[in-house]
DNA sequence: AAGGTTTGGTGACAATGTCACTGAACCCTG
DNA sequence: CAGGGTTCAGTGACATTGTCACCAAACCTT
């Protein structure tokens, strides 16, 4: 079991900063925990506070006027809300929401400390500013594939990274949908044809994966 | 005619800045003139200054690996390119491109002086931090639209858009088609129906808005 | 005026999205 | 453990959008 206490040693790109920083991160900071599948930030609630994931996985999509969903990105253990966090303070027309995936341990900065470390340490704001260009441009290439790659060779993708090298994925056609953004009919006649191939495995609630590299293959679109 | 010297004024974001900020932000940036459709930044060509758009227009477009090609915003005078040009030197494999649409005149603000002002100027701050938050909240929503909206309604939506009050537009079926990430096809058949409804009429190379407000109905979806 | 380039039109077809409906698997609760 | 509701998945018909191949008119250059 981890200490809590001294959870800025635990992030990749906070761990080079000076002490003083880190302990002004460590008293400031308060460590939250979060139920499984509750809304931490959505329409109609604003964020207070900066967090950085402690444990666990908050997933953030884009909740349609015409009632779709897609799924934008995830914040994983080591990342920190910063963008999402900062977007929806200054934009409160926004419409994604960030649900807790699994239980999620976080750290909860207060607004005027993060301020304050932004101004007070060069390391802190390259942290920031490295993980607003991350997700920027992730989200370039989101739209990239949205807009022009073939569904069979984006559920490809999606498959092998929601898998994390385990072989059994537990969800369902209607949650794939929501990954990508398409309908469930097409998600299930995609792994039909999957199925077909003798690529994966169904069962109700799940997929399996049998030729992991043919799907590579295709998710790679190098044929 | 506008003096140059004092551009920091005509920034609504900056105006508020204290005077030593305003004069650091005047004298360690320099006047840059770009000529009409060149590259400001792309794939092999990453910017070494934060520009502030003083004039003109930069498109932001992404290029995809299959050759499609789709506008993600623009940049426009009173803005700044922070955020892109953060990104590019933060992940060398991106592959959007910034091109001035017009004549652009810009200030260039060096890295080192960006990051003191950051440290040192609350306002720059939230300047900074506001324009980050825009982008990504327009990007999802971007991203919404690619995927859920139809076409006709994305094309109307931008014909408005386009158009900024005037009439006639200066663009071709091939252009509008990269502004939507779709086929020129496409564009042609909706502006076709369009047309057929008697909203707008095409010459080559221009488009004329003739019912407006058919068009922003239409637009607006909310019918 | 000739020839190349850009722009736009068209039809056939493929891929994806929508709709309406079905049935099977699962979960409660009495 | 039987009945009934709910979730999950399958299916066919059709609409929309994307792709391909090709054509023709407008424009530009020389």
């Amino acid at each position: 079991m981890s200490n809590d206490a001294d959870w800025v040693e635990r992030f990749p790109g906070l761990s080079r900063l000076d002490l003083p920083t880190k302990q002004l991160l460590t008293t400031r900071s308060t460590i939250v925990g979060v139920a499984k599948d509750t809304m931490v930030f959505g329409p109609g609630k604003s964020p207070e506070n900066m967090l950085f994931l402690l444990d666990g996985t908050v997933r953030v999509q884009q909740v349609s006027e015409t009632g779709h969903q897609i799924v934008l990105y995830r914040i994983e253990a080591g990342q920190s809300c910063v963008l999402t966090t900062a977007c929806l303070l200054a934009y409160d027309d926004y419409s994604a929401e960030g649900i807790a995936e699994t239980v999620v341990k976080a750290a909860a900065v207060p607004r005027e400390v993060f301020d304050d470390l932004v101004a007070g340490s060069k390391p802190f704001r390259d942290f920031v500013f490295a993980a607003f260009s991350k997700r920027i441009t992730d989200l370039f290439l989101m739209i990239d594939e949205v807009a022009f790659q073939r569904i069979d060779v984006r559920l490809a993708d999606k498959l092998i990274k929601l898998s994390s090298g385990a072989d059994t994925i537990p969800t369902t056609h209607q949650k794939l949908s929501v990954e990508l953004g398409t309908a469930r009919e097409v998600i299930s006649r995609q792994l039909q044809e999957f199925q077909r191939r003798g690529w994966i495995e169904q069962a109700r609630g799940s997929v399996t994966l049998k030729e992991r590299q043919e799907l590579q293959t295709l998710a790679e679109h190098n044929a």
